[in-house]
DNA sequence: AGCGGAACCTGTCGGC
DNA sequence: TGCCGACAGGTTCCGC
C-alpha cells in the first residue's frame, strides 16, 4: 500500500489525535509485527507511555514516547493504523490494539502480516533508518548531487524505487514521476543528464506534494486513520493504464515487468 | 555489481 | 459454480 504521501497521511492523521495520549493497556492478538521481540515485553515496554509526537522518515512511522522511547512502524504492502472507540469491533486482520487514556484505542491492522512494528531506546539503533537515503523534499538534495547517486548502470525504475538513494519512492510514484519528467524506466541512472536530474527532482516534488494534499493514493485498500480514502488515484497518468491512451500523445500505454513489478511508460514521450 | 527469483502471507480478480 | 494462476502499493535474502 504505503509510499511517501500514504504514510504521510498517516501521520498527520495521527498527530492530530496521539499526543499527549497515555497507552492503558495493548493486546497483541497476532505476534509477527512485533517480531522478533515477545509481545509480552512489547506490552511491557509499552504501556504507561505517553506518545509526544509522531513523525515520518522513508516509509517508515516513528512515534516518539515519553518516558524516551521510538516505536518505529513501517506497514509495507497492507498495514493500516486505525483510530477509533475502545468498543470498535476486532475484525479478521487486527495485529495490535493500543488502547489509550481517552477511551479510544489505536488499532494496526495488517492483512498480509508483512508490516513491522519495532521498539528502540534510541533512533540510532534502528539501522533501517540510518540505511535511508534523503527526503525528496530535503532542501539539501539538489539535482547535482542526485546525478552524483544516479551514477550506475541500474535503471532508473530501480534505482529510484532504491530507498538507500532516495526515501519513500514505491512503485506507483516512480512510475508517475518517470512519466511526467519524460524519462524512460529502462535508462540507466548514468546516462542521465543534469537537465533530466532537475526535471525529475521537480517532478518528484510537485507529485508528491499534490498526493500529501489529496490524502494519498486509495488503490485497493489504502485508509486515513478516519477510515477515508485518499484520492490521488483520480490523477494517476499511467499506473496501472496498460493499453490506455497516453494523456498526452494517445501512444498505448506500455507494461512491463522490471526487478519484478510492474512498469507503466509511454515509448512515445518518454525517452 | 546487479539482476532474477523466492520468500514473507492473504485476498481478489479474470479466465476457462 | 469452482478451480487456478496472476497479481498486489514493500523489503530482504540467496545464488548466479
Amino acid at each position: 500500500m504505503p509510499e511517501l504521501p500514504e504514510v504521510q497521511t498517516v501521520v498527520n492523521g495521527l498527530q492530530q489525535h496521539l499526543p499527549q495520549r497515555q497507552i492503558k493497556h495493548i493486546d497483541v492478538l497476532r505476534g509477527d509485527p512485533v517480531q522478533p521481540i515477545d509481545p509480552q515485553e512489547f506490552i511491557g515496554q509499552l504501556c504507561g507511555r505517553t506518545f509526544k509526537k509522531i513523525a515520518r522518515r522513508g516509509k517508515y512511522l516513528v512515534f516518539h514516547l515519553q518516558p524516551r522511547l521510538f516505536l518505529v512502524g513501517h506497514l509495507r504492502m497492507t498495514g493500516k493504523f486505525i483510530l477509533a472507540t475502545n468498543a470498535a469491533p476486532i475484525t479478521p486482520h487486527q495485529r495490535v490494539r493500543f488502547y489509550l487514556d481517552d477511551d479510544r484505542v489505536l488499532i494496526f491492522d495488517d492483512v498480509r502480516c508483512f508490516g513491522t512494528l519495532r521498539l528502540y531506546t534510541q533512533l540510532a539503533q534502528c539501522e533501517s533508518l540510518n540505511l535511508l537515503g534523503p527526503e525528496p523534499f530535503s532542501s539539501s538534495l539538489t539535482a547535482k548531487n542526485l546525478l552524483e547517486k544516479l551514477q550506475s548502470s541500474r535503471s532508473m525504475k530501480s534505482l529510484l524505487l532504491d530507498q538507500g538513494i532516495l526515501a519513500g519512492l514505491g512503485n506507483i510514484y516512480v512510475n508517475e514521476i518517470l512519466f511526467q519528467a519524460g524519462v524512460h524506466p529502462e535508462r540507466s541512472g548514468h546516462s542521465m543528464k543534469p537537465e533530466e536530474c532537475t526535471r525529475i527532482l521537480r517532478c518528484m516534488r510537485r507529485i508528491l506534494k499534490q498526493a500529501i494534499q489529496l490524502n494519498g493514493t486509495s488503490i485497493s485498500d489504502f485508509r486515513r486513520v478516519d477510515d477515508k480514502t485518499g484520492t490521488f488515484q483520480n490523477f494517476l497518468k499511467v499506473y496501472g493504464k496498460g493499453d490506455q491512451p497516453c494523456l498526452s500523445c494517445q501512444t498505448p500505454i506500455k507494461r512491463i515487468v522490471q526487478n519484478q513489478r510492474s512498469t507503466f511508460y509511454c515509448a512515445q514521450c518518454q525517452n
